[in-house]
DNA sequence: TGTGCTGCTTGATGTAAATCAAGTAAATTT
DNA sequence: AAATTTACTTGATTTACATCAAGCAGCACA
């Protein structure tokens, strides 16, 4: 359980993390397993993790007024789900996070988050990574959405996070590119045809 | 000039920087002035510079093969530019980032910018809430960008950043929100209708 | 074996917004 | 001051995409 996760650790950060320090680690993450369906976050509460997927998929998104499903975020094996904006300043958040398989995962609250950063030089250096890569793919998602049509959006997809087709129902990953099903199945099939 | 850089410093960490710390801050940090229409980088380079803006206001955009302009970011004093993408990776940069107006820069080249991290807690701890903030940033416009209708993506920056309605031009407002200048004028007025 | 889900496709219709085009106003250049 | 460019608006037309609606296939479960 912990494991894939010190291998994790030690990848981004091209280190091998000491014994000692894992330690600290080991103990801010508690394991929470999550049924498929079940919410780790709700909209209007809180968000109470930062959480580390050993096993499964989730999404994290808005639903708005006309009660229309809106994914900013998948998360896979190996991925962080967290609304960042709601634990960090401790504010409602305006999203929900769900699972969309059976999940494995490695949780800490924010206090826990902040004293493990300052336990271990390691784990803070694999914060700001994060926040690095975080900060590098979200400009890509932003300039996605702004300059492609849907299917350069696609495209985009398909060339970036191929598994996901496979993975995802194609409802969530129209919603995700911000198009309806209709013209994902529609775009799509003109894909495939070439 | 460094004044301005040294009160922001302070200001972000919520700390008071010591004269030895900022020290290390101001070598790693050169002067630069830029006149309205010069490029701080261009498309298929490798970005140099992490720039904090003093004075002025800077745009960071892409052009597609129709000659479409994508701002994907504007920033004005306080704020930083680059293409983290690329001075990160060291890889060549699909976007352009060039002055809007008249600037005064402070810049540092990507080594600098590491050394200074290591030399100076206070810039690191620095460096990573901007990271943070820069993640949540993209994170909402992510989301407006796909939630909102065209009208809703202007109440969102009126709202949000009232003072670039003054600033900027329409037409990049509305490269910025991804809509048309026509569009952008037709919403405005409907918007001031009420 | 049926009854209802869920996921996906396909066609018909509607609509928001892009594009095309023209014109005015303001700012810059000469 | 005239000429040219840039910024913005407004109307007409087109287009991409959403919405509405129906139908089908696979799967769950009772």
């Amino acid at each position: 359980m912990y494991e894939f996760f010190r291998q994790y650790l030690n990848e981004i950060t091209s280190s091998i993390i000491s014994d000692a320090e894992f330690q600290h680690i080991e103990e801010a993450f508690a394991i929470k397993s999550m049924k498929k369906r079940q919410f780790l976050l709700h909209e209007g509460s809180v968000c109470k993790y930062m959480a580390f997927i050993v096993k499964g998929a989730m999404r994290h998104y808005s639903i708005d007024e006309k009660g229309n499903e809106h994914i900013v975020r998948f998360g896979v094996e190996g991925w962080w789900m967290s609304d960042r904006e709601s634990l960090r300043m401790q504010t409602p958040s305006k999203y929900n996070i769900d699972a969309l398989e059976d999940c494995d995962l490695l949780v800490a609250t924010n206090e826990q988050l902040n004293r493990v950063k300052e336990l271990s030089p390691l784990f803070f250096r694999m914060a700001h990574l994060l926040d690095e890569r975080h900060s590098i793919a979200n400009q890509n998602r932003v300039h996605a959405s702004i300059c492609y049509s849907s299917d350069e959006k696609l495209l985009d997809l398909m060339k970036n996070y191929p598994d996901f087709l496979q993975r995802f129902p194609q409802n969530m990953l129209a919603s995700y590119l911000g198009i309806s099903p209709e013209t994902f199945s529609r775009v799509r099939k003109q894909i495939n045809a070439k």
